[in-house]
DNA sequence: CTCTAATAGTTTAACATCGAATCTTTTGCA
DNA sequence: TGCAAAAGATTCGATGTTAAACTATTAGAG
């Protein structure tokens, strides 16, 4: 895009960095993706066992806003998580508009098995770059989405 | 994820690095889509016909892999485009089995008015970074995305 | 030349994703 | 206290997304 477009410098400079983010995004995002296929599991679904595995039980919402997806969206993707037995919903007692999501005991197996191998093969693509590049990268990322959703 | 995850410090690192980098072109993407689709287009709808706009007609697979998608995505994409009129498929007489996909002079006409308000509208979301840390920003990018795609 | 392998697109099934509408429960305030 | 507004979740409709199976066409080896 960028790069074929005529406009002011400061534009083209800002286009070209906000595709070269994209697509790293997409294409280590994808990787990782391919790889969860495996154990037949979606990016979406490991973000939100993983979640689950760390964080202990969390509600809907807050699986959601930890994921930085929609509350339907979601719904689907605990029902399917379900369906397969590595999650429960609970409804909450003190206030019964909110649901409780915990893993079952197969869930958490199955976090136990896949979860470290998952994490190596993340750093491994991450690798690419020195630790250093890591840090500089986390850092302008770290900003750049701050700033972006505060806005 | 990274915070929560106990193991070597190089795999904490990476994830850390990983997970920002997800999340801010997440955020990023989610709020240039926000603004597409005051015009009723999706994401990969505006990045097939600014392809289009600044490259000129291309075959399927070619639109394909300039956005990374599959070719079934495509054939979707492209019915929805085509449904509104912005596109138009017509067969290749040189080789029967590629189709070349031009846009219309609706299509033409969309993308001069709504290409410069989306570049611009981009580059401000990207202005968040000063011009030397969107140019480190986008060189860090390109060097993780290229050896991942190419591992 | 002919058959086979590769290539370009489409179709299909399963899942993801959003926003808007809806339903239930809770809370705030008059 | 009673009711309107807000909050948590689901449903719905449209679109995106992939991998795998399938169709049509082309190219290449023998």
């Amino acid at each position: 895009m960028a790069t074929h477009h005529k406009g002011p410098v400061k534009e083209i400079r800002a286009l070209d960095c906000y595709i070269k983010l994209i697509r790293a995004a997409d294409s280590a995002m994808a990787k990782v993706c391919r790889r969860l296929a495996d154990v037949r599991l979606t990016g979406t679904q490991f973000g939100t066992l993983e979640a689950l595995y760390h964080l202990g039980p969390l509600s809907i919402g807050q699986i959601a806003a930890k994921l930085l997806k929609s509350g339907g969206n979601l719904t689907m993707v605990l029902d399917n998580l379900e369906k397969r037995g590595l999650i429960a919903r609970e409804r909450s007692t003190e206030d019964r508009r909110s649901i409780k999501i915990h893993l079952t005991s197969e869930g958490h197996q199955l976090m136990q098995h896949i979860f470290p191998h998952t994490a190596q093969f993340i750093a491994e693509q991450m690798e690419h770059l020195t630790p250093n590049e890591q840090d500089r990268l986390g850092a302008l990322c770290r900003k750049l989405g701050k700033a972006i959703s505060e806005t």
